[in-house]
Formats: C-alpha cells, structure tokens, sequence
DNA sequence: TTGTAAGCGTTATCAT
DNA sequence: ATGATAACGCTTACAA
C-alpha cells in the first residue's frame, strides 16, 4: 500500500539489541515525528497538517483530509503541545499551588478540579508550598515560566510580590479559601459566617454553654479570622452561654494539650462544654490532645469540626462537622479560572458555597 | 543612572485606565520581556545574555556580566521554560500519574515527591486516573505531549499501549506500587512480603487463628496479589490457624457487609477472629462495616490495616497498621527518574522499602 | 570573550 | 483550497 519511499527511515541504527521482530512500529531511538513528518508523509503542506489539527476542516479537501488523517496514525503522531504553547500562547496549563498537600481538605478540592481540567483539556500542575512564603513565592515563579494560562492559589495567608508579578505575565489567578485583603483577585470558598453559625447554633441548641473554638494562629488568614468572628458572634446571642478563641500550634502536641487543659479547668464547671475546632487538622489534634487527656466526648466536652473526613463517624460516637462540596468547588475553580482566560472581564468575582452540618455523636445534646 | 534611551517602552498605552502613579514598574499589559529585550538593554547580545543564563560565568567579562545582570534585575526579566524546553528538550518536567488523588497513601508519596522535584528543579503535573485504563491511557498521552522527561506511575494494574509509547516519547518511567507483569520498567514500592509477614505473625502471636485478608479485587494488581499471598503462606506456617480471602468492592458498602457477615459466621467459633485489611481504602470500608454491624474490635474481631492513617490511633483503642515511608518512597521515585534521565543505563531497578508494624489496640492479645 | 545565524515544532500571514 | 515563509523565545554550532 504505502510506496517504499515513504516509509520515513524506520530502519534500525540500535547497536547491540538483536530485537528483530519487536512488535512496536517505531524503533527505540527514533526521533519522534513531527508535523513535517506528516506532511511529507502525506504529500502536503505543513500548514495543511496544522489546519488539520485545529480543526479547519471547512478549509480542506476531502481527498487531502483523509490522506493526513491516515498519515497521521500511521506516524501514530501527536502534535507538541510546548511548540503549540509557545508559539499561539495557550498553553492548556493551570497551575495549583496548595499550602498543604496532605490537608484532606486541599487534597478533596484537587480531584474536582483536576476532574475539571481534564474535561476542558487542561493540565495541572501541582505545587506544595508548606505555608511557607519563600516557597510560595519561588513555585508561583516557577509556574509562570511555565505560562501556565491559570492559577488556582491556596494562599498562604498574604498578598505577596510574586502574586502581583502574575498579572504581567497575563496569568489569570483565583483565590481558594483564604482571601488576600487589599487585593481584587477572584475568590470562591465557604461561606464561613453561615457555616461557623450553623455548627455554633446547633451546639447552643443541644445545651452546651461554655464554649471555645479552636484554630491555628488567626495571623490574618481570612477563614479562620471569619469563622472565629461569626462563632464569637453568635454565642453573644444566648446570653447565658460564653466563648473564646484558643489558638494552638498543630505542629506541637503540647501546644493543643495546653488548650484544652485550659478550657477545661475554667472556671463555670456546671455549664456543658464543647469545642468547635476551626479546620480539619485542628479537628485531628484536638481529639488527639482530649483522648491523651482522657476527655470524653461529648460527656465531657462536645465537639464540632470544619471539613467533613472519611473517618469522622468512625471516632467514638462519630463527629460532628461541617461538610463542603469539594469536588464542586474544584470545578468552580477552573470554570472561573477558564471564563477569565476566555476574556471574561467581569468584575471581582467572590463566590461562596454553603457548608452543611452533618451532626454524629460528639454533639449530642446535654 | 539610566539613561533614557535605554529604557524599553514602558509608557502608558493603555487607554481609560487613567492610574497613572502606579506602583509597578510594567504596564498591565505590556508583553513579557524576552531575552531579545534583556540583550538589547544590556548592549550585548542574546547569546551572551543566553550563556549568563546557562551559568557560562567563564565565558563572560565581567563587564557585560554585571550589564546583564542588572538589565534582567530591570525588566524582571524570566526566561521562558517553553521556549527553553523546545529547543533544549529540557522541560523539567516530571508526571506523577495515580490511581486514586484522594487515596491517603497516594497523597502521602506524592508529597514526598512534589518536594523532591522542587528540590532539583523540577515541577510535577499531576493527574488522576480513578483506576481507569482510559483515562490513563489519556493522560499518559497527555503528559508525553507536553513532553515531560519522566513519570511516576501508580498504575490501574495492566501494562496498555500507552505505557509502552511512552518509550518512543523517550520519557522516562517508574512505577510506585504496583508492578506491571511482563514489562521491565523500573519499580518502587513496598515490601509486601516482609511487611505482611510482619503483620500476619503479630496477630498469630496474639492469639488470634481464624484469620482472614479482606482486599479490593486481586486483578492481578501486584501488592494485593503479594499482599494476599504472604498471608495466606504466614497462616500456613501455624497448623492451628486458617485464613481466607475476602475480595470487597469498595464503592458498594453491602459487598463489604457480606464480607464480614459471611467471615463472622464461620463455623471455627471458639477460635479468635481477626482481619488484615490490605490497603487504606479498605481498612475504612471495614471498620465502617464493623461499626454498622456492632461488632467489636479486637472483643469480637481483631483488625490490622496496611497504610498509617493519620486517625489510625483515634478509632476505638486505636488501628494497628503497617506504616510506609512515603516521604522517602516520594523522594526514591523522583531520584530514580533523575538518574534515568541523566542517562543511568543500569538494568531494570526493583527496590523495595520495608514497612513498619505500628501496633495498637485492635490486635491485642487474645 | 563575543556575536551571527540556524533551528526546536508549531501556528499565522499572506500569497496563489 | 493550498502552500511558502516568517515568527514564538530560546540554545547552540560555528565564526570572529
């Protein structure tokens, strides 16, 4: 069928390997075929193969269509999509920059949005930052060089340099979880005061009244300052009940183990307590630091947690938290991020989906 | 200090946006600087500001070094890794394909390696393959496009087509976990043997003789294979013990009721019961379907778990589980991928890392 | 030590 | 409908 002249040099230049009769049509060492290849291959112009390829089928005779698509799986070519990048700017890239990878909560909202890209032809490009500024920093940095189009950014907690100098590179950027003050970036997260009530309320109803939440140093990161807002506010409605802040190092046992003795020995000892810890990983270090302390749950302390784990029911009685649609948040993302690259120009888009309660044990009423 | 000329068109051709005391130093929408402009700022040509960026300190004056240096300082100047990767076929990139993004384990080895690419420069794409040979077929193709130099396969279990063209693409690759029959591509993972090993005897040693592996479907995926293997070979060493195989879809909570309905009612009623969960994921299922039919752990049923979850020691008197060292596991990967890049030759590389017992209240002695 | 020029694999412009 | 040809931003012979 195909005229011997065709055949593009598949003929063998390995040394030593006696492979024969491989079963793969192209050999080991082969450079991989190019859009020239094609075209040769199919006895047309390169600018045909690439009108091909993007899709300008209206702009191609039947008789040369056919002849590059079988030339093309002959060659079993795909195009270069660095190439293509660089030279029509798309580069079908979005970055993801998280503070915590093993956070379960980042980790739930990476699927959905890595469901997302793939569907609309992007790929991610994962980036841990550890909290740490410097890193966050050198990883937006690095994300740009590769112009990705997007960045979806679980901020560390401040606006920084290396955010603004994406603007330049014409990187569309969107805010997860943590908004940036003084700063009009898209952001789509929990719609915390009305979450943070509903656990706060649904604690108050069932009896409790001395009452703490416990959060990582608020230092300005904006869903722990809200969710410690809004709980603070809304045991100021029942006035016989009381509530403060605990901030705890989760990286040190100690650090939670102090709080919780401290809550514990204060002094209103006929008023019902519990805890409403402030994220998934402080939810984690306080039931570690009550089972060492010996604390039951919910006799003698309810708890609450933000962000709904695999295992919440499985501790005690079960746990009650405060469950967010992850997966849908991911795709929100990258719609948001997709609209922006489209040349959406809307103003600041500020998203937020509600959380629900999903009540166990650890609440249970007194 | 510069003198006017010299400065590349920053004015203002925007129009409308009348901010004319901003702060940055490039306008909104001004292109990137290229290496054309940083030459050009600089006096000198690409090609020195090309070696300046490629460290050939040596062939520079230290004249035209320090004019480029503060020329790239100027235009905040970074080089385009597209273009870079285009011409140089070096893209720093590296893929981390897994099965499932929300498996703990799988997180836990893709933290360690996020942190080991950084470390060398390298950036991770990611992608999710839900276990289908699909969609990895997709995003095999999709990485080797953007012509990543390597990728970490955490593989649905079969060798496809699209690992295989993987070779011509001249991209590297190293499977985590599971290995790929017949194929000899590098491999890192755990110890099944050993670890099971470890696991199976602690419990024999406890008391415990009706025994029982609960695994998602073998499939011929090798660590559930090998996993299932070992034990059945451990319970074999002790006369008075037995053990059997309890294959349970994870997505379906009944099929792993029936399971332990079905283990539970086994005739052996005198002799002390227990479980190897073989993975994370069905360590969950299992203890929620314990928790559902009321059975007790280790008083009715004693439970062991591969994978160290971070809630491991909160369920009941705690999970004993087998624990991995996915931090290394992460960093082993990468710095394999690193050597074959850099053109290690070396035969096919199978190393395996032990897995340690962490033991806790649901084996206790019977 | 420095620079010129030719590509890397695409797409886009402009002819034809 | 089709095809030269010039970019895209960079590296690298090869010259000087």
């Amino acid at each position: 069928m195909t005229p011997p002249g065709d055949v593009d040099e598949i003929s063998g230049r390995d040394d030593g390997d006696a492979m024969t009769a491989a079963p793969a049509p192209v050999a080991l060492s082969a450079p991989l075929p190019t859009i020239a290849d094609v075209a040769r291959a199919a006895g047309v112009s390169k600018t045909s193969v690439s009108r091909f390829l993007g899709g300008a089928l209206s702009a191609l005779s039947e008789d040369k269509r056919q002849q590059i698509e079988s030339a093309i799986a002959r060659l079993d070519y795909r195009p270069n999509r660095l190439a293509r990048g660089l030279k029509r700017g798309q580069t079908r890239l979005i970055g993801f920059v998280v503070a915590d990878v093993v956070n379960p909560y980042s980790v739930a909202v990476m699927h959905g949005a890595e469901a997302a890209c793939r569907k609309f032809g992007y790929t991610m490009m994962l980036c841990n930052t550890g909290g740490s500024r410097e890193l966050e920093h050198q990883v937006l940095d690095a994300l740009a060089s590769y112009s990705v189009e997007g960045i979806i950014l679980h901020s560390v907690g401040e606006a920084t340099g290396a955010i603004a100098r994406l603007v330049p590179a014409r990187v569309k950027l969107v805010l997860l979880d943590r908004r940036l003050p003084q700063t009009d970036y898209d952001f789509i997260g929990l719609d915390n005061s009305i979450a943070t009530m509903l656990a706060t309320r649904h604690l108050l109803e069932n009896g409790y009244r001395d009452l703490a939440i416990f959060a990582e140093p608020l230092a300005g990161v904006s869903p722990r300052c809200e969710r410690t807002a809004a709980f603070l506010a809304e045991v100021a409605t029942e006035p016989a009940a009381t509530g403060g802040l605990f901030e705890i190092d989760t990286t040190d046992e100690t650090s939670t183990d102090r709080a919780v003795a401290a809550f514990m020995a204060a002094n209103r000892q006929a008023a019902p307590k519990a805890i409403l810890a402030a994220s998934g990983i402080v939810t984690l270090c306080l039931l570690r630091a009550l089972a060492r302390a010996g604390i039951a749950i919910p006799d003698d302390v309810g708890v609450v947690g933000f962000d709904d784990l695999a295992w919440s029911h499985l501790v005690g009685t079960g746990i009650t938290t405060i469950g967010q649609p992850t997966d849908k948040l991911g795709e929100m993302l990258v719609r948001q991020l997709l609209a922006r690259i489209d040349g959406d120009t809307a103003p600041r888009c500020d998203r937020v989906v509600p959380g629900h309660l999903i009540i166990r044990g650890s609440s249970a009423r007194r």
